[in-house]
Formats: C-alpha cells, structure tokens, sequence
DNA sequence: GTATCGATGATCT
DNA sequence: GATCATCGATACC
C-alpha cells in the first residue's frame, strides 16, 4: 500500500477548501474529500465517496497522454475535468495530484442541499440513487461538458466543510486494469455511496 | 437478492 | 472495430 502519510488538508465547516489542498498526491485529496460538501449552484451536499487516478495509473485517462478530451488534467490542480462516458453519462473529476495528470472522480454525494432539484433533474424522489453513482450525480447537480476545466474556488463550484476520518477504500468500479490499486474511498456505512458494501450479512449461514 | 445486457457516442487501436 | 472511470431494465435465484 501507500504507508504512512500525513493528514489531509481539510477545511473546517462553513469554510472553503484551503488552497493548496488540491496540490497533494491524488491519494490524501480522494480520501479528504469525504465530507466535504460539494456545491453546484447551491445544489449538492457532503462527498460520500470518491476515486483517484494518477498519470502513472494505466487505469487514468492522463495514462496515455494528453488528448482532446482529457486536456484538463494536465492543466493546474483545482479545476473541473467533466468527460462524456459510455456516450450517455457525465463524470466529475477534481483535478489535483504532486504530479500533473492526477484527478479524483466524484462518485456519490449525500444529497443535501436543493433536494428537490436533484429529483426533478434525476426523475426520482428516492435519496438513495439522487447522486449514488458519478453518472447521476452529475445529472443530478446539472453537471455537463461546458463545466470542464472552470476553477473549483468559483462560482458556480463551492467546496466547503471537514473532511471526515471513517473511511474504507476498497478497488475502484468499471475498471479493467489498474483494479488491484485500492484507490476507491468511501464514507464507512454511508448509504449513498454507488455500491453499498454489505458487511455482516451472512443469509447463507444464519448460525 | 444477484446477473446480465442494451443504450449510445466519443475515443482509441 | 473494440473499448469504455455508467445506468436502468429485465431475468433469474
């Protein structure tokens, strides 16, 4: 694994995301970011679980190289990198790393903050799939490709509160390489991360 | 409950 | 032509 690190950077509640957080290694930003509260147009609520990729991670989109798509994970930490997936989705990343060609995905958020826009947007009033999953969180906060590459310490982005400290990582979801890469982390127990792990619940062998 | 598959289009080989 | 950092519907257990 990675081994000892230092503490995330993080943000005390009701106040932005101090700069520089996003000029850490891909790894402490994706584990800081769980609950911090993610804002687009006022409409989100506290990160639940997130992915990290970096440029040496055959797994990352900036693992080949600088395209028309991915320009903006070569571009300065702090930014929106959306990117169209399998032609029907948009994926939120935070652009951030030590090294250039880092990025986080954005992959499920409490839903919080304008409740009822999400469920407009998404079609559904059930919390549990507003934002669980980065394909409906950005459907759900309005996300599309004209938020890629716009700075994060701005309008209409907000990132504010406290990083929290009960988390699990676990592989990364829908990869085919780089999978043995434990770089998925999520807010333990949290019902509105995309995969819900199911911890204890032997109904094979109820003793 | 889990498993599989089609949608849909840009990107990559 | 193949591959996707996905989702939702459907089939099956």
């Amino acid at each position: 694994m990675k081994g000892n690190r230092t503490e995330p950077a993080i943000a005390p509640p009701g106040h932005d995301v101090p700069a520089g957080f996003f000029s850490q290694d891909v790894v402490t930003v994706a584990r800081g970011l769980i609950g911090i509260t993610l804002l687009v147009n006022g409409v989100g609520g506290p990160i639940a679980e997130t992915e990290a990729y970096d440029a040496a991670d055959p797994a990352s989109h900036s693992y080949r190289g600088r395209s028309a798509r991915n320009g903006s994970v070569f571009g300065p930490p702090g930014y929106a990198y959306v990117y169209r997936s399998y032609g029907i989705h948009w994926c939120l990343n935070l652009v951030c790393g030590a090294e250039v060609g880092g990025a986080v995905l954005i992959r499920a958020l409490q839903p919080i903050n304008g409740v009822d826009v999400m469920a407009e947007r998404r079609g559904t009033t059930d919390l549990r799939v507003l934002c669980s999953g980065p394909g409906r969180l950005c459907q759900a906060l309005g996300i599309d490709g004209t938020f890629d590459g716009r700075p994060l310490d701005q309008s209409p982005f907000n990132l504010a509160g406290i990083s929290l400290t009960s988390i699990q990582a676990g592989p990364r979801i829908g990869i085919t390489r780089g999978k043995e890469t434990l770089w998925r982390f999520w807010l333990a127990g949290s019902p509105f991360v995309s995969r819900p792990v199911r911890a204890s619940r032997k109904a094979k062998t109820p003793r």
